[in-house]
DNA sequence: CGCTTCTTTGACTTTGTTCAATACATGTGG
DNA sequence: CCACATGTATTGAACAAAGTCAAAGAAGCG
């Protein structure tokens, strides 16, 4: 909550001029648009308090929420190294957001490598969100992606500091359903069964997660795994001989020069869309 | 098809250095693993020639392709920031990939603007590509997402000085459907149905696509559209009074430095997995 | 040349969508 | 402060789209 406005911790190296990247704080109502998708690519903005959404439209009027975006998450992201704004962003709520201007953060970021690399982070989680919503969107049944969706949720309040277990959504049904590619009746129907199935208690907006083991359970199914080699049982999916060759000289170089670092891995982490900036990013 | 290895034309900063990125040329057989899912992430890949696919698996045994990768393109970007894999990466054909062992890519970025911009674009692109890829599995029809798919082959292959009207595909049904989310049925069953309309000709995995025009009408209903101001038709959502000042504002700190620029925009081109590298990045 | 894998096609089932009606909140104005 | 209006949520029934199961035909590979 306090790291907030991309340069929470920049101090690191001392400049100043990195607190400086807050420029000014915007007020927005409930409904309001903080760019619209073609805009001129001017500022990022980190969110202090509310939710902001980012949105896209179709030729033939099919709307689409490609983020949600809470306090200490950076929204624009996803226009970076365009010119212009790839997205709609609109305040869910009233919401205030600090502008972080394009034409003080490039230059300040090019003789600033900690901010550059603040930056590159920011992305890269941007990224690895975006491909969450890839598998999700692509694998997972409606009541999957609902779970999954509460969790991220969950975690993300937990992150902040929140509670984890109860929450009012800020966003509509059919928002959600955007989001994760249902229609908002799906997205309904989905609340009601696991109210019934005793997991969570829903009224209207607020929900309350009552088993949790019981949705991780169910999320898990569709949940990454690092076990399997893959899709190809083929027969030639075997010949894995010169590609253990390759492995280990690729693994080679890490060893090379920092064997120490390839030892203290830890396991993959799983990606959550909504806890991604507001914890200190787990690399 | 020249522009390989990130390197490509990386001479302009004379350094020399950079075109050591390539450090090694690695062969891979059809269906041979590039890398696994948790392995250390030792490099990045160039693709030189033939085909790569990355992919997941979840614990109950589905399993999703999240990338293809050809000539010129990078893989291992979905892991940049991690310090192991975040999927396997395995060959579709014959393939030959360079290796850029990151002990020497990271350094070298570090000091070498030009590369570490390089770096990021490449970063922002794959970003770019996966959010692409969100709103095809979010809102698209099977017939749209094939469609979409053939065309970013078509203009991927395009790009990189090929056919853009008849090509083999390298992956199978089965690979297809898991990338734009579909069984591998269906995605026959909608070829079927292209061939059958005269759009294009299919013969197994050679494809022509005979009405360009005719498919592009198809894809495009679902392309993302600057037209219409998105969502929020609520009353509330014609409060757009302060926030006009709001993007003012920001579009100000846009033109403060830089009038020029802001002038000589682009439309805001279209986002194509598979052309993005290999042209000289839209940006 | 024979086997395996991939592709196509058909019949049927499931899942989620669409259309529609009702109920619930919230916030606004009388 | 209450009543009404509006957007939002729930639920039902019919429908459509895509998934599943199954079988047969075509290519590719050893």
């Amino acid at each position: 909550m306090a790291r907030v406005c991309l340069a929470g911790d920049c101090d690191s190296d001392g400049e100043g001029a990195a607190d400086g990247l807050a420029q000014r704080v915007i007020r927005l109502r409930k409904g309001e648009p903080l760019y619209l998708l073609g805009d001129p690519l001017a500022a990022l903005f980190a969110v202090r308090v509310g939710t902001v959404k980012t949105h896209v439209a179709t030729e033939d009027g099919r709307t689409q929420v490609v983020g949600f975006h809470f306090p200490g998450e950076v929204v624009g992201l996803d226009s970076i190294g365009r010119r212009q704004y790839a997205s709609y962003a609109t305040a869910l709520e009233d919401t205030k957001v600090c502008m972080i201007p394009m034409d003080v953060l490039r230059p300040l970021a090019a003789c600033t490598p900690a901010l550059a690399s603040r930056v590159f982070r920011a992305l890269d989680g941007y990224a690895q969100r975006t491909r969450a919503l890839q598998t999700l969107l692509a694998l997972m049944t409606a009541e999957e992606r609902l779970v999954t969706f509460l969790l991220w949720i969950s975690e993300g309040l937990a992150a902040r500091g929140f509670s984890s277990s109860e929450f009012i959504l800020r966003m509509s049904r059919e928002e959600i359903g955007s989001y994760i590619g249902l229609t908002l009746e799906t997205v309904s129907r989905q609340f009601s069964r696991l109210a019934e199935c005793g997991l969570i208690r829903v009224k209207h907006r607020s929900v309350a997660l009552v088993d949790k083991a019981g949705l991780r359970a169910i999320a898990d199914r569709s949940a990454i795994s690092p076990i399997p080699p893959g899709t190809n049982r083929r027969r030639g999916g075997e010949q894995r001989v010169p590609a253990q060759a390759v492995r280990t000289s690729a693994a080679a170089w890490a060893t090379r020069t920092q064997p120490a670092t390839a030892a203290m891995q830890a396991d993959n982490p799983k990606i959550n869309p909504f806890a991604w900036e507001a914890g200190n990013g787990q690399q």
